[in-house]
DNA sequence: TGGCCCTCGTAC
DNA sequence: GACGTACGAGGGCCAC
């Protein structure tokens, strides 16, 4: 097994501090200090580093560098030694030497040396570590230190592993031997036949690594195989090793790691004495850190933290200064095939490229891309771009030049690919998840893109209960531009054309600048991200950014319907509808169209004379709950009641959902939207797959036009009682989580409690209560709310909210804490650090204010829950990348709904149910539940 | 006719 | 006025 690394004493961390270096350089956005100094990858590397010590503890830390301009041993044996490298990206190259500051901010000791490359000297403290008897860990991701790996895989002590943190990955023998065929012992000789092109070791031509591994198998090492060529039967093979022994004997010198000197610095001087402050800060405030550094990590919400206001200007910052020319953009037609590559070029150079790629029409899974624009960020100074955006036309119907010569999809792609998939560059984009689900497309194939940056998620990780994310909103609010949003350029409504149908003189120009506000807005919302800490950086990068991928994976995916089964119940609610009609107008007397609330009120109010309770602005109220009171008093109100039930199951779901079957792939493709709920939650639309009936037995049958194609089962696996789960966890309520701990009913644990009887006695009616009040407690209900809901008086309501808060004390004071910590700081947060501004806190009504007292209860209830289901999707996603036998395919709040091969239920719950019940540490157990059938009625049964 | 607002109802 | 978060259907009303 791969487990984690134990740290603590007895462990010796030696940091391969280049290598995180270049990888957070890589995998960040860019994000630029106050002075315009990046800092990405510092931030990154700092990131880690905090990261694994308060992760591991380790006695020993030490951090290695490979020097600057250094002249490595190994030039000396072989000129072109790493002569291949090019040089570092311009923006890390100031990254360089302050990554070393850093280290030095954060007390670490750390080594370079002129002669010795960073894998020798952490190959010289391993070697000395594991004779100590000490846990050696190399926090590194190469694979040259892996030769390092020694220790069978269950004992600590004088142990060598290799510990990945951005993956999260041990590297210990089994591993190596998984990796390639061969143990750590064998691997130099590996390295040496295959050679390495980033190191531009040479090896033997025509020997990779498969073949390699396969000789080694054999022959039990690279001097056995030498010895032994004449017995190779294939021809070319063995020519080429005796004609390259040389050259293999070489590589091997080069790949070894140099060990056998005095440490420049003794063991015990890397004692770990952990960071000081004072340090810290004189480093990393002007840099901008701040708040990064302090290792807060989210805990309890409560209102013990006193977290400073902030305001939508702070966190959200103007971008000032704008340059972006919005008529500049070049239209660079297929013909012009050098001006892209000399386009792309640039961008490489830079290391950054934001992109747009426009679509037909409004729904992904039916549309085709039209068109690419892209900018290149100027990452030093995000207000101007680098050059001019520029805009591929590919399938515009309408060209004033008659003249312009698109680009075929598939050679334009294939020319974009190999820049779009190149990690080592920072891609930006808005809404990303649109353009993935295009992008997925097996014709065009532009997957995986592995955007670092995407404003619209930015924005929302950072403001989400804004109106709206979209770039025109971010662009007008930030750079106080005033852009046209799609609808301006396509119209609307009837008149609404595709983007095909849109000139391109017109279309190039749009795109254009959204690429460009896109590579200003980027790094700009990067360093806001960065600047709001650690937490917000995580959710952003960890969670937001994937999931938007494994969003579009689901709606590519769609789920299959039963439309025979839906049209016969939509034909069975037809015939009872109509008959009901005829039966309310026979009643009344005269035609009325029962869904209209004005003439339903005329009829009951005035014409039968029942009496009015409430009114909304517009007239009587007829809603369910005020037809439910009066449907003793005439029998007419019932029918309407049934009516009304009757006619929105049938035109909501039956009628509407057959009609939204994507005839391309005669499935169900809903839109999920990560943006726009302000707690955290995932909406969806067109249809909305998260409000399909449940509670009512006429309701449910609805999921029974939900199936699994032929072969396969619908599984549904949903988390039990989450909210209540974080309210016991965020509260600390002893007896709602000793109630979870048990794996009582909590309900009746409840009641017991606020009833004050035994479980055993509490009534139906008792546990009816309790469960109203439990989740009244989620929304912030009054004693008016709970006695409108249970039909009860005002007072009985009122006696059971204070019997409750008295016997669940904890809760009771951790909502008051909540309400004092957003009236203190403005805004309410989540266990993963979401925070949502509550200015309705500082209003002049007592309305509006008890409204955002009730937001600062319930959101960090509601949007903990869904940060812990993001955070279980991203995972889930993950482990079924390589089971084509099972695929997720939507999500409803608490639930995750999959499709799998009938014969592999079992297998598919125990891979998803552990990961959803550890995608969060609580103090109480977080508890799924699943089911599986062939329709999703049966699933949930 | 199109578009917006209101009311109502479905989910978690 | 009174229960948080969503989406959407249908009626009603107004502008064009």
């Amino acid at each position: 097994m791969s487990g984690r690394p134990t740290g603590g004493t007895g462990s010796l961390f030696l940091i391969d501090a280049n290598n995180f270096l270049f990888r957070a350089y890589h995998a960040l956005p860019m994000l630029t200090a106050p002075d315009g100094t990046p800092v990405n990858a510092i931030h990154g590397y700092v990131r880690m580093v905090q990261a694994v010590r308060k992760e591991f503890a380790p006695q020993y830390l030490l951090a290695v560098f490979d020097a600057q301009g250094g002249t490595s041993w190994r030039r000396a044996i072989y000129a072109e030694y790493k002569a291949n490298r090019p040089p570092p990206p311009d923006d890390l190259v100031p990254q360089i030497p302050l990554v070393r500051e850093a280290t030095a901010a954060l007390s670490i000791p750390w080594l370079e040396h002129e002669d010795l490359e960073a894998d020798d000297l952490i190959a010289a403290y391993a070697e000395h570590g594991a004779k100590q008897g000490l846990e050696v860990v190399v926090v590194s991701s190469d694979k040259d230190l892996m030769q390092l790996v020694r220790g069978p895989d269950d004992v600590r002590e004088g142990s060598v592993r290799l510990w990945d943190t951005m993956k999260n990955r041990r590297v210990g023998p089994d591993q190596v031997v998984e990796k390639f065929g061969v143990g750590p012992e064998l691997l130099g000789d590996l390295l040496a036949l295959a050679g390495d092109s980033s190191d531009n070791i040479p090896g033997v031509p025509g020997i990779g690594p498969k073949t390699a591994t396969g000789l080694l198998q054999e022959y039990g090492g690279l001097e056995g195989i030498l010895a032994n060529t004449a017995k190779i039967k294939q021809k070319k093979r063995r020519e080429r090793l005796e004609a390259h022994a040389d050259d293999a004997r070489m590589s091997r010198k080069l790949v070894a790691l140099r060990t056998g000197y005095d440490l420049p610095t003794p063991l015990e001087a890397t004692a770990d004495k952990g960071p000081e402050r004072a340090r810290m800060d004189a480093f990393f405030d002007p840099l901008g850190f701040k708040s990064t550094l302090a290792g807060s990590v989210g805990g309890r919400g409560g209102g013990t933290r006193r977290i400073a206001p902030r305001t939508l200007s702070e966190t959200m910052s103007k971008l000032e200064g704008l340059v972006l020319d919005k008529d500049s953009t070049q239209i660079i037609q297929a013909t012009q095939a050098a001006a892209l590559d000399e386009f792309l070029a640039a961008a490489k150079q830079a290391g950054h490229l934001a992109f747009e790629v426009e679509l037909s029409g409004d729904d992904p899974m039916r549309a085709d891309p039209i068109g690419v624009a892209l900018a290149i960020p100027n990452v030093a100074k995000p207000a101007t771009l680098l050059r001019a955006p520029v805009y591929l036309p590919i399938a515009h119907r309408s060209l004033s030049d008659a003249g312009t010569v698109q680009w075929k999809v598939d050679a334009l792609f294939k020319q974009l690919a190999p820049l779009l998939r190149d990690p080592a560059l920072t891609k930006y984009t808005h809404a990303f998840k649109n353009q993935a689900v295009v992008m997925l497309r097996p014709d065009i194939g532009l997957s995986p893109v592995g955007v670092a940056a995407d404003t619209m998620l930015a924005s929302y990780t950072l403001d989400p209960a804004r109106a709206d994310h979209d770039l025109e909103g971010l662009a007008k609010d930030l750079c106080g531009r005033t852009v046209g949003g799609r609808e301006s350029i396509v119209g609307k409504g009837k008149r609404q054309v595709g983007f095909d149908q849109v000139d391109v003189a017109i279309a190039g120009p749009w795109a254009g600048e959204r690429a460009g506000l896109v590579a200003s807005l980027g790094p700009h919302l990067g360093a806001a991200i960065i600047a709001a800490g650690e937490q917000t950086l995580k959710l952003y990068q960890d969670i937001e950014v994937p999931l938007s991928e494994v969003l579009a994976k689901l709606e590519r995916r769609g789920i299959l319907l039963d439309v025979e089964e839906l049209g016969r119940q939509a034909n069975e609610l037809g015939e009872q509808v109509q008959a009901l009609r005829d039966s309310i107008e026979a009643e009344a007397g005269y035609a009325v169209d029962p869904n209209s609330p004005k003439q339903l009120g005329k009829l009951l109010f005035e014409d039968r004379g029942l009496p009015a309770k409430k009114k909304t602005k517009t007239g009587y109220s007829t809603d369910a709950q005020t037809l439910e009171e009066l449907s003793l008093l005439d029998p007419i109100v019932k029918h309407i009641l049934e009516f009304r039930s009757l006619t929105k199951l049938k035109g909501t779901y039956l009628d509407t959902l057959p009609t939204l079957i994507n005839p391309d792939t005669g499935r169900l493709h809903t839109h999920f939207h990560q943006a726009v709920a302000a707690t955290g939650r995932l909406s969806s639309s067109e249809p909305n797959l998260q409000n399909i009936p449940i509670r009512t037995e006429q309701g449910r049958r609805i999921r029974r036009g939900f199936i699994a194609p032929e072969g396969m089962t619908l599984v549904t696996l949903d988390y039990s009682q989450i909210e209540l789960r974080v309210l016991a966890h965020l509260s600390g309520d002893p007896n709602l989580t000793k109630a979870f701990k048990d794996g009582a009913d909590v309900h009746r644990r409840t009641a017991a409690e606020v009833f004050e009887v035994s479980e055993a006695e509490v009534t139906d009616e008792q546990r009816r209560v309790a469960k109203a009040v439990n989740f009244g407690v989620i929304y912030g209900q009054s004693a008016f709310g709970l006695a409108r809901q249970l039909g009860i008086p005002q007072g009985r309501a009122g006696k059971y909210i204070k019997a409750y808060f008295k016997k669940i004390p904890g809760v009771t004071s951790y909502m008051n804490a909540l309400i004092d910590s957003a009236k203190d700081t403005g805004f309410a947060e989540t266990i993963l650090g979401r925070r949502r501004r509550i200015p309705e806190l500082s209003r002049r009504t007592s309305t509006a204010r008890a409204y955002g007292e009730r937001i600062a209860r319930n959101t960090p209830i509601q949007g903990s829950a869904a940060d812990i289901l993001k955070v279980a999707m991203v995972e889930v996603e993950r482990l079924l990348a390589d089971k084509p036998w099972a695929r997720m395919l939507l999500t409803v709040h608490d639930e995750l709904i999959f499709e799998c091969e009938t014969a592999q239920v079992e297998a598919l719950v125990q891979l998803v149910k552990p990961a959803m019940e550890g995608a969060a540490t609580l103090d109480v157990p977080l508890l799924v539940e699943g089911g599986a059938g062939p329709t999703w009625e049966s699933a949930k049964g």
